[in-house]
Formats: C-alpha cells, sequence, structure tokens
DNA sequence: TTACTTGGTTAATGATAAGTTAACGGCTAT
DNA sequence: ATAGCCGTTAACTTATCATTAACCAAGTAA
C-alpha cells in the first residue's frame, strides 16, 4: 500500500482528503502544519511514497516545508496544493524541485490521478536504476546501453558516452513511448529548468538523435510547446 | 552463505531488514547498539562479509563503533545507514573508509544490490590479494606483476616499484575493462578524497602509464569527470 | 502574407578536469 | 649531518565537454 504525507491545515479540506484516498487504498498520514509534518515524516524516518504539501499553512508553510523535506529527504517526490495560481508561486515550486502543483479548486479524483502518475514513475525510474546497478546492460532496439560504463554499443562496436549523455539516455528509457514535457527531464538531468538549460538540452537530444540513429526503430520526436517522446518500435 | 552484521536501534526497521535479507539468502546477525554489535562480531571473530551500520544508536554510535570496527577488523567492508544526508556526515564516513553511505529512507533492494557489490568487489580484491600472497605474480599483457615484492618485470627485465605504484597497478589489475570511479581508487589507495590526493593520483597514474607503456595492449584512459578504465585488450 | 515562437543543428567559447614535469620536504639508513 | 628515496604539492599545459551563440527551418497566430 503506498503510504502518502498530506500537509494541509484546512480541517474540512483535510479530512474529506484523507476520506477519499483512504478509499482508494492509500495510506494517509495527515499532519495540519508544517511542524507537525516533519515530526511525522521523522517519525517513520521519511518512508513514504510522496508527499503532498499545501503552500499556505501556519506555524510552517509548504514550501519552508517543502525545503526542509527535500534536504532529508531527496528520493520522496512531492507535489504542492495552493489556492494561488500565480506563476512565481509556480516557479517557487518547482525550482524547489516539485514533482507537480495543482490549484484550488480541483477534483479529488485528478489529485489521486496526479499522485499516482508521480509514484508511477518514481518507482519505474528506480527499477530501471537497480537493473544499471546490477550491471545490466539495457537494450534499446538494436543498441546496448551500458549506463555504468558509460557506453553505447551497436554491433559489438563500443561507443563511449559522456555523463550526460548517458543520463538523458537512461532518462529516456524510463520513458518509452510516451510523452515525457520538457520541463521534467530539465529538472531531472540539469535540475534546472531557465532557458538556457533548454538550450543545452536541445544540443544534447540532437546529439543523442545521432548516436542512436543506426536504428530506425529507435525516434525521438519532439512535440511542439510540450515535450519529447522517445519510441522504441520493437520489430 | 554470506554473513551480514547489521547494527540497527529501530526495532521495525531491524526485523524487516532482517527478514528481507534473510529472504536474499543472506545470514543476518542484528545488533540493537554498538556495544552489542562489538560484542558479536567478537564471538566470531570478526568473520563477517560486510557490517551494516546505522550511524544515530543509543550507547554506543555507528562512527565510534565503526572506528572500533576498522582498528579491530581492517578487512570487512562496512556501509552506514543514517537518517541525516548532510554532507559533512558524508564526508565524516568516508573519512572512516566506509565503503557506501546510504541515507534513509532507501529502499530495500537497492540496500541489497549495494551489499552485493561490496562483497562481490571485495571478493575480487581478496582473490587476486591470495594469488599475489601464493605465487606472488599477475601477468598483466607482456608484463608480470609482482605485487608482494614490488616489481614489474617485463621480458626478464625487472624494475623496482614503489609502494603506491604496486597499489595503484595492483587495484588497475583487480578491475580490468571496466570504468572504476575515481572516488573508488582514492578511497582505497589513498583512504582520502580530497582534491591533493586526487591530484596526487593523476601523477601516479601519469607514470604507471608510463611503466606499462612497452606493452599496446594496455591502456588506461580516463573518462572525464567520473574515472579510468584500465584495458588489458589480449592479443 | 508577416511577425513571432519553438526547436534543430553546428560551431565557438570557456570552465575545469586531467596530463606532465619538476621542485619540495619528510623519512630512513648510513 | 646527509644522501637518497618517495609521496605530495606546485606550476604549467593540454583536452574534454557542457554551455552559449548563431543561424535555420518549421509552426502558429495576426
Amino acid at each position: 500500500m503506498k503510504h502518502i504525507l498530506l500537509a494541509e491545515d484546512d480541517f474540512d479540506l483535510g479530512a474529506s482528503l484523507t476520506q477519499y484516498l483512504e478509499l482508494k487504498k492509500f495510506e494517509v498520514t495527515w499532519a495540519k502544519n508544517g511542524k507537525e509534518a516533519l515530526e511525522m515524516v521523522a517519525d517513520k524516518n521519511g518512508r513514504f511514497d510522496i508527499f503532498v504539501l499545501d503552500v499556505m499553512m501556519p506555524v510552517m508553510d509548504g514550501f519552508t516545508l517543502a525545503k526542509e523535506l527535500v534536504s532529508t529527504y531527496p528520493d520522496v517526490p512531492f507535489l504542492f496544493l495552493t489556492a494561488r495560481k500565480t506563476k512565481e508561486d509556480k516557479l517557487k515550486g518547482l525550482k524547489l524541485g516539485a514533482d507537480d502543483y495543482i490549484a484550488k479548486p480541483f477534483e479529488v479524483e485528478e489529485l489521486v490521478l496526479r499522485i499516482k502518475n508521480i509514484i508511477k514513475r518514481t518507482q519505474q525510474e528506480n527499477k530501471l536504476l537497480v537493473e544499471l546497478e546490477n550491471n545490466a546492460k539495457i537494450q534499446l532496439g538494436k543498441y546496448q546501453f551500458d549506463g555504468k560504463n558509460l557506453e553505447l554499443i551497436f554491433g559489438g562496436v563500443v561507443h563511449k558516452l559522456t555523463e550526460k549523455e548517458a543520463q538523458l539516455i537512461y532518462f529516456f528509457s524510463c520513458y518509452p513511448n510516451q510523452l515525457i514535457p520538457r520541463e521534467d527531464i530539465l529538472k531531472k538531468v540539469w535540475n534546472n529548468t531557465d532557458f538556457f538549460s533548454g538550450r543545452s538540452m536541445d544540443v544534447f537530444i540532437s546529439r543523442v538523435r545521432k548516436l542512436l540513429s543506426k536504428d530506425d526503430n529507435i525516434t525521438i520526436k519532439s512535440i511542439r510547446g510540450v515535450g519529447l517522446e522517445f519510441s522504441l518500435k520493437n520489430s
């Protein structure tokens, strides 16, 4: 069962969210403010699958809370709930590394979807990471990708990769055949979503395309204004 | 069967780790604090394959425990579990010679992987060490390496090595044809990962390259920002 | 159409990691 | 003491690689 930490000061909203999420088979720990949240997380040594944080809370606000949390538990994904829908707020949230951002009022069903999505993604990434640690080479069409030794192998020929190239390829192979928002890649691989990182990413995508061009079944197509899709047709 | 000493005061975590590790066919001895751990290790004369130590424990903390353990059983690898993921802690751990460092919360699966990795590495190194202790010479391409007598022999000609040169060559020969992170070499050969040790290592790598340059099938190539690869083509 | 945006590609740039050689300084053994 | 050895530090050079810039092509809204 997935364990959610919910930090929400509003009693009504908190109670109904808790109830609904439990209905959806999540285990929910509900903290009424940031300080309480920190204590509850520490109690469990941070063993949560996701943190869901309200931005506006007394005692300690969501942003401050998030900052504390990431520093201690960098591997747990988190998303913000907020009444304000300003762009600055969103940016502030993303800068902290938030995995998502939902503006109140929202449909509970949508929150559940997003939570599920984030947890799924996180697990996906961990799964492949484990595979890599195990020395396993990942098969990408006719290529073999060895993320540990930074190698891309095609027909017995080994091509050395740089770290960033490898990271990007690794990230793509986590999400084959699905649309990946540019923002997500930037956050994960560049830890940064500014303009220049974006351009830098474009350069790397161009390179990776070239590196993987020997197999026609691998394509990286871009969806203007949204993101990229790494397709792997298995012929 | 590999034998793990687990020092962990948290009952829940300790119990679940023990259970999981046993499931993965490890023999687990679980100590609830540092003092108990020392006794248990002494009981078995230190015959463990790895020590897994929680940093924060009552009676005797993980760092103190580790210090005691390395002084008596320097050959057993160990890793730290810790809730805090501060840089100082990590550095403190590495200074003590820790082989790894896992921040809570972690996936149990990840812990298993790291444990396996460390044990594998240690065995790899021990295997060659035994080889050296016994018949004293390792074949490296056209060279013979005698780590015990600090000699490198090429075509009957004996070249005397210094201790560090020998250690480095020995370390490389443990991991032929794979990327070795700089940090790993520094930890093992220099017991230190600071800037100057790194530069010192560069000097030695340069020397070793020269020493081994008479056989074209031996190369030490560096992967910027990551590490080195000692390749041994057998022609 | 025009004006503007987004992304692709290539080349130039600059930061910094690594390579190399030499000088230094703490030991040890004489 | 002192000469020699050896690991470290320093100084300088070279190479690598992510970033930035510059220029293009394809989309999109007016």
